[in-house]
DNA sequence: CGTGGGCCTGTCTA
DNA sequence: ATAGACAGGCCCA
């Protein structure tokens, strides 16, 4: 298909949103929901395979107004150099399960390490399929993981988060709750319920909020958007607030309120994206 | 309400 | 090689 908007694949499924796309040959593969596919782009040429239009549309944000979203967060020399750097990064529509529980494994670990732990998670919960003569395999179910043992999840390199995935899937599963409902809520209403799993924390809410549930104000604050808010952004706080963050490596929760509402104040109701610019940006500045 | 300490384990660097 | 630091935080006291 012919793309008639900015994007660029590799910056959106590199680093960060997504854990489980692959590159092989030339193509990146992924398996999103029932099916696996493939995909690639050539300039403005985007090629994909076993997938329809729409969904690649959906999944990619190729309908969000990139134009509109970048000159609406587009308040400073800083983040204008990192909207021109990663020009045509989207944000990805994940299922809102998988996020969840990629975000929850995600806490206190390097990026190859959740890659690791989900792919350990998918091949022995979840449902082989073959595709280009190659192995892919489904995300578990919530039902699969509510039945999981502590043990078996621990098999899978997940730690103290074993408990936590099994508790969640758990809830999901007993009470029935309809993760993509919550797209449904506003902002704060879904924070509230997302914060009700174990494992969760405002952080990780954020980010099955901004990935996932089309939240696209939510501003997750992770060392990276702290280091590039602490290197660019501190004369927008009191100084005294500034010295206690760079004392510590991670943030209390009334730091990361106070960071993730100035962000929303401060780059509007796009900050999310805001934030995925911002992140990239601070990633590939050492 | 704010704060400090502990936590599983895979990667990466020295 | 092998140890040690560090990793997209959260929970509990």
């Amino acid at each position: 298909m012919r793309l008639d908007v900015a994007f660029d694949l590799g910056f959106t499924l590199c680093c960060g949103q997504v854990f489980r796309w692959k590159k092989i040959g030339g193509w990146w593969y992924g398996v999103v929901g029932e099916s696996v596919f493939k995909v690639r782009q050539c300039g403005s040429e985007l090629e994909f395979v076993n997938v329809d239009e729409v969904f690649v549309r959906h999944y990619f944000g190729l309908n969000d107004d990139l134009e509109e979203i970048s000159s609406c967060i587009n308040k400073d020399d800083y983040i204008g150099k990192a909207l021109r750097k990663f020009a045509g990064l989207r944000i990805v529509r994940q299922n809102p399960w998988e996020c969840l529980i990629s975000f929850i494994c995600a806490t206190y670990k390097s990026i190859a390490a959740i890659e690791q732990m989900l792919q350990r998670l998918s091949v022995k919960f979840g449902e082989k399929m073959m595709f280009d003569g190659l192995d892919f395999y489904r995300f578990p179910s919530v039902e699969r993981l509510a039945l999981a043992s502590e043990s078996g999840l621990r098999e899978c390199g997940l730690g103290y988060r074993a408990k936590y995935v099994q508790v969640t899937a758990q809830k999901i599963c007993h009470e029935k709750i309809n993760l993509e409902g919550l797209k449904e809520l506003s902002y704060l209403e879904a924070r509230k319920v997302l914060l009700g799993f174990a494992g969760v924390g405002l952080k990780v809410a954020d980010c099955v909020l901004l990935f996932s549930l089309e939240k696209l104000e939510a501003f997750p604050v992770d060392v990276w958007v702290k280091r590039a808010i602490l290197n660019h952004y501190a004369e927008k706080f009191p100084a005294d607030l500034v010295k206690k963050m760079q004392r510590h490596d991670s943030l209390t929760n009334g730091e990361y309120l106070k960071i993730s509402e100035f962000a929303r104040a401060y780059f509007g109701k796009y900050a999310g994206y805001a934030q995925e610019y911002l992140y990239h940006y601070e990633r590939t500045q050492r």
